[in-house]
DNA sequence: TCAAAAGTGTTCAGCCTACACCCATGA
DNA sequence: TCATGGGTGTAGGCTGAACACTTTTGA
Protein backbone atom coordinates (compact mmCIF):
# COMPACT_ATOMS: atom_id res chain seq x y z
CA UNK A 1 0.00 0.00 0.00
CA UNK A 2 1.48 3.42 -1.19
CA UNK A 3 1.88 5.47 1.55
CA UNK A 4 -1.00 8.10 0.85
CA UNK A 5 -3.15 5.78 0.71
CA UNK A 6 -2.29 4.17 4.25
CA UNK A 7 -4.96 6.02 6.00
CA UNK A 8 -7.42 7.28 3.03
CA UNK A 9 -7.85 3.80 1.93
CA UNK A 10 -9.20 2.42 5.35
CA UNK A 11 -12.59 1.67 6.65
CA UNK A 12 -14.47 4.15 8.97
CA UNK A 13 -16.88 3.27 11.31
CA UNK A 14 -19.61 4.48 13.16
CA UNK A 15 -18.38 5.09 17.09
CA UNK A 16 -20.51 5.76 19.56
CA UNK A 17 -20.08 6.28 23.96
CA UNK A 18 -22.61 4.57 26.16
CA UNK A 19 -22.73 5.67 30.07
CA UNK A 20 -23.59 3.34 32.85
CA UNK A 21 -24.56 6.15 35.34
CA UNK A 22 -24.22 4.62 38.95
CA UNK A 23 -25.91 6.86 41.79
CA UNK A 24 -27.05 5.73 45.41
CA UNK A 25 -30.33 6.89 46.93
CA UNK A 26 -32.51 5.76 49.86
CA UNK A 27 -30.30 2.92 50.69
CA UNK A 28 -29.74 1.51 47.00
CA UNK A 29 -27.55 1.59 44.13
CA UNK A 30 -29.51 3.26 41.55
CA UNK A 31 -28.85 3.06 37.56
CA UNK A 32 -30.04 6.11 35.21
CA UNK A 33 -31.26 4.72 31.67
CA UNK A 34 -33.27 6.05 29.16
CA UNK A 35 -36.49 5.05 26.59
CA UNK A 36 -34.33 4.56 23.26
CA UNK A 37 -35.86 7.38 20.60
CA UNK A 38 -35.16 6.10 17.40
CA UNK A 39 -35.14 2.73 15.42
CA UNK A 40 -34.80 -0.20 15.58
CA UNK A 41 -35.84 -0.73 19.12
CA UNK A 42 -37.44 2.97 19.88
CA UNK A 43 -39.44 2.99 23.19
CA UNK A 44 -36.95 0.24 24.26
CA UNK A 45 -34.78 0.75 27.41
CA UNK A 46 -30.99 1.30 27.04
CA UNK A 47 -28.19 3.27 28.62
CA UNK A 48 -27.40 6.88 28.23
CA UNK A 49 -25.25 7.15 24.59
CA UNK A 50 -24.09 9.00 21.36
CA UNK A 51 -21.79 9.42 18.69
CA UNK A 52 -18.73 10.62 18.82
CA UNK A 53 -18.22 13.26 16.90
CA UNK A 54 -15.36 14.69 14.38
CA UNK A 55 -12.25 15.87 16.26
CA UNK A 56 -13.84 15.37 19.59
CA UNK A 57 -12.13 13.09 21.98
CA UNK A 58 -13.97 10.49 23.03
CA UNK A 59 -13.69 11.66 26.46
CA UNK A 60 -15.08 14.62 25.68
CA UNK A 61 -17.89 12.42 24.29
CA UNK A 62 -19.00 10.75 27.04
CA UNK A 63 -18.86 13.93 29.06
CA UNK A 64 -21.05 15.64 26.55
CA UNK A 65 -23.69 12.66 26.15
CA UNK A 66 -23.57 12.43 29.94
CA UNK A 67 -24.55 16.66 30.91
CA UNK A 68 -26.63 16.69 27.90
CA UNK A 69 -28.49 14.10 29.59
CA UNK A 70 -28.39 14.88 32.87
CA UNK A 71 -26.84 18.25 33.42
CA UNK A 72 -24.71 17.05 35.36
CA UNK A 73 -20.61 17.84 34.94
CA UNK A 74 -17.42 17.50 36.51
CA UNK A 75 -18.51 13.90 38.04
CA UNK A 76 -16.55 10.44 38.51
CA UNK A 77 -15.90 8.83 34.89
CA UNK A 78 -13.99 6.28 33.80
CA UNK A 79 -13.66 4.42 30.70
CA UNK A 80 -14.63 0.88 31.04
CA UNK A 81 -13.68 -1.05 28.05
CA UNK A 82 -15.18 -0.80 24.24
CA UNK A 83 -17.60 -2.97 22.75
CA UNK A 84 -16.80 -4.24 19.11
CA UNK A 85 -18.57 -7.33 18.15
CA UNK A 86 -19.57 -6.43 13.88
CA UNK A 87 -23.51 -7.15 14.53
CA UNK A 88 -24.01 -5.97 18.13
CA UNK A 89 -26.34 -3.06 16.87
CA UNK A 90 -28.98 -4.12 15.09
CA UNK A 91 -29.50 -0.94 13.42
CA UNK A 92 -25.50 -0.47 11.86
CA UNK A 93 -22.57 -1.68 12.20
CA UNK A 94 -21.06 0.70 15.48
CA UNK A 95 -18.42 0.55 17.74
CA UNK A 96 -19.23 1.47 21.35
CA UNK A 97 -16.86 2.80 24.01
CA UNK A 98 -18.59 2.26 27.55
CA UNK A 99 -17.69 4.62 30.63
CA UNK A 100 -19.03 4.27 33.80
CA UNK A 101 -19.80 7.54 35.96
CA UNK A 102 -20.21 7.66 39.57
CA UNK A 103 -23.37 10.65 40.38
CA UNK A 104 -24.52 12.41 43.25
CA UNK A 105 -28.23 11.92 43.03
CA UNK A 106 -28.95 14.55 45.35
CA UNK A 107 -26.97 17.34 43.36
CA UNK A 108 -28.13 15.97 40.19
CA UNK A 109 -30.77 17.69 38.06
CA UNK A 110 -33.89 15.52 38.40
CA UNK A 111 -36.38 17.64 35.47
CA UNK A 112 -33.81 17.38 32.82
CA UNK A 113 -33.21 13.92 32.84
CA UNK A 114 -37.08 13.58 32.73
CA UNK A 115 -37.54 15.92 30.15
CA UNK A 116 -34.97 13.18 28.06
CA UNK A 117 -36.87 10.24 29.34
CA UNK A 118 -34.07 9.30 31.59
CA UNK A 119 -35.09 7.51 35.08
CA UNK A 120 -33.56 6.36 38.34
CA UNK A 121 -34.03 2.34 38.91
CA UNK A 122 -33.29 -0.07 41.35
CA UNK A 123 -30.18 -1.89 40.47
CA UNK A 124 -32.34 -5.00 40.89
CA UNK A 125 -35.23 -3.58 38.52
CA UNK A 126 -33.07 -3.20 35.76
CA UNK A 127 -35.32 -4.60 32.71
CA UNK A 128 -33.71 -6.54 29.32
CA UNK A 129 -31.61 -3.41 27.66
CA UNK A 130 -31.03 -2.91 24.17
CA UNK A 131 -28.49 -4.63 22.33
CA UNK A 132 -25.23 -5.93 24.88
CA UNK A 133 -25.85 -3.16 27.13
CA UNK A 134 -26.59 -5.98 30.17
CA UNK A 135 -23.29 -6.83 29.11
CA UNK A 136 -21.74 -3.73 29.76
CA UNK A 137 -24.02 -3.20 32.88
CA UNK A 138 -22.67 -6.29 34.46
CA UNK A 139 -18.82 -5.60 33.70
CA UNK A 140 -19.54 -2.32 34.69
CA UNK A 141 -20.89 -3.50 38.27
CA UNK A 142 -17.80 -6.03 38.19
CA UNK A 143 -15.21 -2.86 37.90
CA UNK A 144 -17.08 -0.60 40.21
CA UNK A 145 -16.48 -3.07 42.49
CA UNK A 146 -12.54 -4.37 41.82
CA UNK A 147 -12.26 0.08 41.80
CA UNK A 148 -13.86 0.49 44.85
CA UNK A 149 -12.01 -2.10 46.74
CA UNK A 150 -8.53 -0.28 46.25
CA UNK A 151 -10.08 3.63 45.82
CA UNK A 152 -11.54 5.86 47.91
CA UNK A 153 -14.56 6.35 44.81
CA UNK A 154 -17.29 5.68 47.09
CA UNK A 155 -17.26 8.98 48.22
CA UNK A 156 -18.55 10.23 44.80
CA UNK A 157 -21.95 8.33 45.39
CA UNK A 158 -22.28 10.32 48.75
CA UNK A 159 -23.44 13.52 49.61
CA UNK A 160 -20.16 15.82 50.54
CA UNK A 161 -21.15 15.18 54.12
CA UNK A 162 -21.84 11.65 55.37
CA UNK A 163 -22.15 9.56 58.05
CA UNK A 164 -20.30 6.34 59.14
CA UNK A 165 -23.37 4.03 59.06
CA UNK A 166 -24.44 5.85 55.55
CA UNK A 167 -20.65 4.44 54.44
CA UNK A 168 -20.80 1.32 55.47
CA UNK A 169 -24.53 0.51 54.01
CA UNK A 170 -22.84 2.14 50.30
CA UNK A 171 -20.05 -0.43 50.43
CA UNK A 172 -22.69 -3.13 51.63
CA UNK A 173 -24.89 -2.58 48.51
CA UNK A 174 -21.75 -2.51 46.15
CA UNK A 175 -20.30 -5.90 47.15
CA UNK A 176 -23.70 -7.22 48.24
CA UNK A 177 -22.87 -8.28 51.68
CA UNK A 178 -22.90 -7.32 55.08
CA UNK A 179 -19.80 -5.65 56.81
CA UNK A 180 -19.60 -5.70 60.51
CA UNK A 181 -19.99 -2.39 61.90
CA UNK A 182 -17.38 -2.25 64.14
CA UNK A 183 -14.51 -3.40 62.40
CA UNK A 184 -15.74 -0.92 59.40
CA UNK A 185 -15.61 1.68 61.65
CA UNK A 186 -12.15 0.99 63.06
CA UNK A 187 -10.54 0.35 59.59
CA UNK A 188 -12.52 3.43 57.98
CA UNK A 189 -11.14 5.62 61.07
CA UNK A 190 -7.53 4.01 61.24
CA UNK A 191 -7.13 5.16 57.51
CA UNK A 192 -7.60 9.02 58.69
CA UNK A 193 -8.61 10.31 56.08
CA UNK A 194 -11.84 11.51 56.89
CA UNK A 195 -12.16 14.69 58.70
CA UNK A 196 -15.25 14.42 61.75
CA UNK A 197 -17.85 17.39 61.49
CA UNK A 198 -19.78 18.82 64.43
CA UNK A 199 -23.07 18.22 62.83
CA UNK A 200 -25.15 15.11 63.43
CA UNK A 201 -28.15 13.43 60.95
CA UNK A 202 -30.61 12.60 62.94
CA UNK A 203 -33.01 11.57 59.76
CA UNK A 204 -32.21 7.68 60.35
CA UNK A 205 -32.43 7.56 64.51
CA UNK A 206 -32.94 9.77 67.28
CA UNK A 207 -29.23 9.68 68.81
CA UNK A 208 -28.19 10.72 65.63
CA UNK A 209 -24.79 9.54 63.63
CA UNK A 210 -21.80 11.73 63.47
CA UNK A 211 -20.92 13.27 60.00
CA UNK A 212 -17.72 12.96 57.91
CA UNK A 213 -16.29 14.94 54.77
CA UNK A 214 -13.37 12.72 52.81
CA UNK A 215 -10.37 14.59 53.54
CA UNK A 216 -9.00 14.75 49.68
CA UNK A 217 -5.85 16.33 50.22
CA UNK A 218 -5.03 13.95 53.53
CA UNK A 219 -5.65 10.90 51.09
CA UNK A 220 -3.70 12.46 48.46
CA UNK A 221 -0.08 12.93 50.81
CA UNK A 222 -0.83 9.84 52.59
CA UNK A 223 -0.96 8.02 48.86
CA UNK A 224 2.42 9.67 48.41
CA UNK A 225 4.15 7.97 51.08
CA UNK A 226 2.63 4.52 49.87
CA UNK A 227 -0.97 4.69 52.06
CA UNK A 228 -3.02 2.13 49.88
CA UNK A 229 -6.97 2.43 50.49
CA UNK A 230 -8.41 -0.58 51.20
CA UNK A 231 -12.09 -1.74 52.32
CA UNK B 1 -33.04 13.85 14.37
CA UNK B 2 -35.60 11.71 12.02
CA UNK B 3 -35.21 8.28 12.70
CA UNK B 4 -34.06 7.22 9.62
CA UNK B 5 -30.77 9.62 9.58
CA UNK B 6 -29.84 9.02 12.53
CA UNK B 7 -26.92 6.35 11.73
CA UNK B 8 -26.46 7.43 8.29
CA UNK B 9 -25.77 11.67 9.62
CA UNK B 10 -23.43 10.29 12.58
CA UNK B 11 -19.75 10.83 11.58
CA UNK B 12 -17.22 7.84 11.02
CA UNK B 13 -13.88 7.55 12.02
CA UNK B 14 -10.69 5.71 11.63
CA UNK B 15 -10.47 2.74 14.06
CA UNK B 16 -7.38 0.98 14.62
CA UNK B 17 -6.09 -2.03 16.81
CA UNK B 18 -2.34 -1.74 18.48
CA UNK B 19 -1.02 -4.84 20.49
CA UNK B 20 1.25 -4.75 23.27
CA UNK B 21 3.21 -7.91 22.66
CA UNK B 22 4.77 -8.76 25.66
CA UNK B 23 7.46 -11.68 26.14
CA UNK B 24 9.53 -13.47 28.65
CA UNK B 25 13.14 -14.71 27.46
CA UNK B 26 16.37 -15.38 29.51
CA UNK B 27 14.73 -14.03 32.77
CA UNK B 28 13.49 -10.83 31.36
CA UNK B 29 10.58 -9.59 29.98
CA UNK B 30 10.78 -8.00 26.51
CA UNK B 31 7.87 -6.63 23.77
CA UNK B 32 7.67 -7.24 20.43
CA UNK B 33 7.40 -4.07 18.44
CA UNK B 34 8.06 -3.06 14.88
CA UNK B 35 9.62 -0.24 12.71
CA UNK B 36 7.09 1.73 10.98
CA UNK B 37 6.21 1.81 7.38
CA UNK B 38 4.67 4.34 6.35
CA UNK B 39 4.32 7.87 6.86
CA UNK B 40 4.36 10.15 8.67
CA UNK B 41 7.10 8.37 11.21
CA UNK B 42 8.08 6.40 8.41
CA UNK B 43 10.48 4.28 10.27
CA UNK B 44 10.20 5.01 13.65
CA UNK B 45 9.62 2.15 16.23
CA UNK B 46 5.96 1.51 16.98
CA UNK B 47 3.65 -0.97 18.18
CA UNK B 48 2.20 -3.91 16.31
CA UNK B 49 -1.41 -2.24 14.92
CA UNK B 50 -3.55 -1.97 12.15
CA UNK B 51 -6.70 -0.91 11.17
CA UNK B 52 -10.49 -2.24 11.82
CA UNK B 53 -12.17 -3.29 8.85
CA UNK B 54 -15.72 -3.57 7.79
CA UNK B 55 -17.57 -6.33 9.93
CA UNK B 56 -15.07 -7.39 11.85
CA UNK B 57 -14.97 -7.23 15.03
CA UNK B 58 -12.61 -5.61 16.97
CA UNK B 59 -11.50 -8.72 18.92
CA UNK B 60 -10.61 -10.24 15.45
CA UNK B 61 -8.84 -7.66 14.20
CA UNK B 62 -6.17 -7.60 17.03
CA UNK B 63 -6.01 -11.61 16.62
CA UNK B 64 -5.78 -10.62 12.91
CA UNK B 65 -2.80 -8.11 13.21
CA UNK B 66 -0.83 -10.02 15.83
CA UNK B 67 -1.12 -13.67 13.52
CA UNK B 68 -0.25 -11.58 10.14
CA UNK B 69 3.16 -10.19 12.53
CA UNK B 70 4.03 -13.04 14.63
CA UNK B 71 2.39 -16.08 12.96
CA UNK B 72 1.25 -16.76 16.84
CA UNK B 73 -2.30 -17.72 17.13
CA UNK B 74 -4.06 -18.93 20.23
CA UNK B 75 -2.99 -16.82 22.45
CA UNK B 76 -3.54 -14.64 25.83
CA UNK B 77 -5.36 -11.42 24.56
CA UNK B 78 -7.11 -9.22 26.48
CA UNK B 79 -8.33 -5.56 25.63
CA UNK B 80 -6.58 -2.85 27.19
CA UNK B 81 -8.51 0.26 26.80
CA UNK B 82 -9.37 2.64 23.79
CA UNK B 83 -7.30 5.76 23.57
CA UNK B 84 -9.60 8.89 21.39
CA UNK B 85 -7.69 11.55 21.94
CA UNK B 86 -8.78 13.31 18.71
CA UNK B 87 -5.26 14.25 17.79
CA UNK B 88 -3.44 10.99 18.97
CA UNK B 89 -2.43 10.32 15.40
CA UNK B 90 -0.55 12.73 13.77
CA UNK B 91 -1.19 11.06 9.94
CA UNK B 92 -5.21 11.44 10.37
CA UNK B 93 -7.60 10.89 13.38
CA UNK B 94 -7.61 7.65 14.67
CA UNK B 95 -9.29 6.25 17.32
CA UNK B 96 -7.74 3.21 19.08
CA UNK B 97 -8.24 0.37 20.64
CA UNK B 98 -5.51 -1.20 22.59
CA UNK B 99 -4.85 -4.97 23.43
CA UNK B 100 -2.08 -6.71 25.38
CA UNK B 101 -1.19 -10.13 24.63
CA UNK B 102 1.07 -12.38 26.62
CA UNK B 103 3.55 -14.95 23.95
CA UNK B 104 5.44 -18.03 24.66
CA UNK B 105 8.64 -16.57 22.46
CA UNK B 106 9.99 -20.27 22.22
CA UNK B 107 6.84 -21.17 20.67
CA UNK B 108 7.05 -18.17 18.50
CA UNK B 109 8.02 -17.71 14.51
CA UNK B 110 10.95 -15.27 14.96
CA UNK B 111 11.69 -15.57 11.08
CA UNK B 112 7.89 -14.19 10.58
CA UNK B 113 8.60 -11.27 12.69
CA UNK B 114 11.97 -10.46 11.19
CA UNK B 115 10.53 -10.85 7.52
CA UNK B 116 8.21 -7.90 9.17
CA UNK B 117 10.48 -6.04 10.45
CA UNK B 118 9.51 -7.19 14.30
CA UNK B 119 11.91 -6.91 16.98
CA UNK B 120 12.04 -8.14 20.65
CA UNK B 121 13.19 -5.82 23.17
CA UNK B 122 14.22 -5.83 26.52
CA UNK B 123 11.32 -4.02 28.57
CA UNK B 124 14.40 -1.50 29.82
CA UNK B 125 15.67 -0.69 26.87
CA UNK B 126 12.45 0.18 24.93
CA UNK B 127 13.19 2.87 22.56
CA UNK B 128 10.67 6.19 22.14
CA UNK B 129 7.53 4.54 20.49
CA UNK B 130 5.37 6.72 17.99
CA UNK B 131 1.93 8.71 19.47
CA UNK B 132 1.24 7.59 22.22
CA UNK B 133 2.21 4.03 22.21
CA UNK B 134 4.43 4.65 25.24
CA UNK B 135 1.28 5.48 27.29
CA UNK B 136 -0.18 2.01 26.19
CA UNK B 137 2.81 0.43 27.32
CA UNK B 138 3.12 2.03 30.53
CA UNK B 139 -0.56 0.97 30.79
CA UNK B 140 -0.40 -2.22 29.78
CA UNK B 141 2.56 -3.27 32.13
CA UNK B 142 0.19 -1.55 34.98
CA UNK B 143 -2.75 -3.75 33.81
CA UNK B 144 -0.23 -6.99 33.49
CA UNK B 145 0.57 -6.62 37.48
CA UNK B 146 -3.12 -6.08 38.30
CA UNK B 147 -3.65 -8.85 36.38
CA UNK B 148 -1.33 -11.28 37.04
CA UNK B 149 -1.45 -10.53 41.13
CA UNK B 150 -4.60 -12.25 40.93
CA UNK B 151 -5.26 -14.82 37.73
CA UNK B 152 -2.83 -17.48 36.64
CA UNK B 153 -1.94 -15.58 33.55
CA UNK B 154 1.96 -15.65 34.21
CA UNK B 155 2.07 -19.42 32.82
CA UNK B 156 1.30 -17.74 29.29
CA UNK B 157 4.60 -16.26 29.67
CA UNK B 158 6.38 -19.85 30.64
CA UNK B 159 6.90 -22.65 28.09
CA UNK B 160 4.94 -25.38 28.78
CA UNK B 161 7.06 -26.98 31.45
CA UNK B 162 9.21 -24.63 33.89
CA UNK B 163 10.53 -24.82 37.10
CA UNK B 164 9.43 -22.91 40.33
CA UNK B 165 12.96 -21.08 40.58
CA UNK B 166 11.61 -20.17 36.68
CA UNK B 167 8.26 -18.78 37.64
CA UNK B 168 9.61 -17.03 40.12
CA UNK B 169 11.78 -15.28 38.57
CA UNK B 170 8.70 -14.48 35.98
CA UNK B 171 7.03 -12.83 38.98
CA UNK B 172 10.15 -11.01 39.99
CA UNK B 173 10.63 -9.12 36.48
CA UNK B 174 6.72 -8.45 36.68
CA UNK B 175 6.66 -6.74 39.69
CA UNK B 176 10.68 -5.54 39.82
CA UNK B 177 11.02 -7.01 42.98
CA UNK B 178 13.38 -9.73 44.73
CA UNK B 179 10.24 -12.69 46.32
CA UNK B 180 11.49 -14.70 49.08
CA UNK B 181 12.43 -18.33 47.29
CA UNK B 182 11.10 -20.32 50.32
CA UNK B 183 7.59 -18.01 50.76
CA UNK B 184 7.04 -18.14 47.39
CA UNK B 185 7.38 -21.92 47.15
CA UNK B 186 5.24 -22.96 49.43
CA UNK B 187 2.34 -20.26 48.73
CA UNK B 188 2.11 -22.07 44.69
CA UNK B 189 2.47 -25.42 45.77
CA UNK B 190 0.05 -24.82 48.23
CA UNK B 191 -2.83 -23.60 45.78
CA UNK B 192 -2.52 -27.07 44.34
CA UNK B 193 -2.41 -25.82 40.75
CA UNK B 194 0.92 -27.56 39.28
CA UNK B 195 1.37 -30.90 38.12
CA UNK B 196 4.52 -31.82 39.17
CA UNK B 197 7.00 -33.98 36.35
CA UNK B 198 9.21 -35.86 36.74
CA UNK B 199 11.89 -34.50 34.50
CA UNK B 200 14.19 -31.76 35.58
CA UNK B 201 15.46 -28.40 34.13
CA UNK B 202 19.46 -28.87 34.06
CA UNK B 203 20.25 -25.87 31.91
CA UNK B 204 20.85 -23.55 35.23
CA UNK B 205 22.62 -25.63 37.66
CA UNK B 206 24.04 -29.35 38.30
CA UNK B 207 21.72 -30.21 40.98
CA UNK B 208 18.54 -29.36 38.45
CA UNK B 209 15.11 -28.01 39.19
CA UNK B 210 12.09 -29.92 38.81
CA UNK B 211 9.34 -29.46 35.81
CA UNK B 212 6.00 -28.17 36.62
CA UNK B 213 2.88 -27.93 34.50
CA UNK B 214 0.24 -25.66 35.17
CA UNK B 215 -2.78 -28.07 35.59
CA UNK B 216 -5.86 -25.56 34.15
CA UNK B 217 -8.60 -28.23 34.62
CA UNK B 218 -7.70 -28.35 38.81
CA UNK B 219 -7.80 -24.47 38.61
CA UNK B 220 -10.97 -24.24 37.19
CA UNK B 221 -12.72 -26.74 39.73
CA UNK B 222 -10.94 -24.91 42.55
CA UNK B 223 -12.21 -21.70 41.39
CA UNK B 224 -15.29 -22.54 40.95
CA UNK B 225 -15.49 -23.09 44.78
CA UNK B 226 -14.37 -20.17 45.68
CA UNK B 227 -10.81 -20.40 45.09
CA UNK B 228 -8.46 -17.66 44.33
CA UNK B 229 -5.51 -17.52 43.13
CA UNK B 230 -2.56 -15.07 44.38
CA UNK B 231 0.55 -14.58 43.95
C1' DT C 1 -40.14 4.41 79.41
C1' DC C 2 -39.22 2.30 75.46
C1' DA C 3 -37.87 1.45 70.79
C1' DA C 4 -34.33 2.04 67.46
C1' DA C 5 -30.10 3.09 65.66
C1' DA C 6 -25.23 4.75 67.05
C1' DG C 7 -21.22 3.80 69.10
C1' DT C 8 -17.53 1.09 71.46
C1' DG C 9 -12.91 -3.37 72.62
C1' DT C 10 -11.14 -7.67 72.94
C1' DT C 11 -9.84 -12.23 71.63
C1' DC C 12 -8.40 -15.72 68.48
C1' DA C 13 -6.84 -17.79 64.29
C1' DG C 14 -4.55 -17.68 60.13
C1' DC C 15 -1.35 -15.57 57.09
C1' DC C 16 2.65 -13.12 55.70
C1' DT C 17 7.47 -12.24 56.54
C1' DA C 18 12.00 -12.93 57.76
C1' DC C 19 15.61 -15.86 57.90
C1' DA C 20 20.12 -20.04 57.28
C1' DC C 21 21.55 -24.33 56.18
C1' DC C 22 21.89 -28.83 53.60
C1' DC C 23 21.53 -31.26 48.94
C1' DA C 24 22.79 -32.82 44.39
C1' DT C 25 25.84 -32.79 40.72
C1' DG C 26 28.98 -31.45 36.81
C1' DA C 27 33.22 -29.59 36.17
C1' DT D 1 36.31 -31.46 46.09
C1' DC D 2 34.20 -27.52 45.31
C1' DA D 3 31.25 -24.11 43.36
C1' DT D 4 26.58 -23.34 42.03
C1' DG D 5 21.92 -23.08 42.20
C1' DG D 6 17.88 -26.12 44.22
C1' DG D 7 15.40 -27.25 47.97
C1' DT D 8 13.59 -27.15 52.92
C1' DG D 9 11.00 -25.32 58.23
C1' DT D 10 10.00 -22.33 62.00
C1' DA D 11 8.90 -18.46 64.94
C1' DG D 12 6.82 -13.74 65.64
C1' DG D 13 3.97 -10.05 64.28
C1' DC D 14 0.14 -8.36 62.15
C1' DT D 15 -4.30 -8.30 60.29
C1' DG D 16 -9.07 -9.77 59.62
C1' DA D 17 -13.14 -11.88 61.70
C1' DA D 18 -16.23 -12.82 65.22
C1' DC D 19 -18.92 -11.11 68.74
C1' DA D 20 -22.61 -8.14 72.88
C1' DC D 21 -23.59 -4.43 75.46
C1' DT D 22 -24.22 0.64 76.50
C1' DT D 23 -25.73 5.27 74.95
C1' DT D 24 -28.79 8.68 73.22
C1' DT D 25 -33.12 10.67 72.43
C1' DG D 26 -37.68 11.47 70.13
C1' DA D 27 -42.02 9.62 70.37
Amino acid sequence: MSHGSFYANAPRHLVAVDCIIFGFEDGKLKLLIIQRKVDPLEGAWSLVGGFVQEDESTDHAAIRVLRQTTGIRDIYMEQLRTYGDANRDTGARVISLAYYALIRISEHDRMLAQEHGAHWLNLHQIPGLIFDHNTMLNEALERLRDKAKFHPIGFELLPEKFSLPQLRNLYEEIYQRPLDKRNFRKKILAMDILEKLDEKDKSTSKKGAHLYRFDRKKYDALTQHGFVFEI
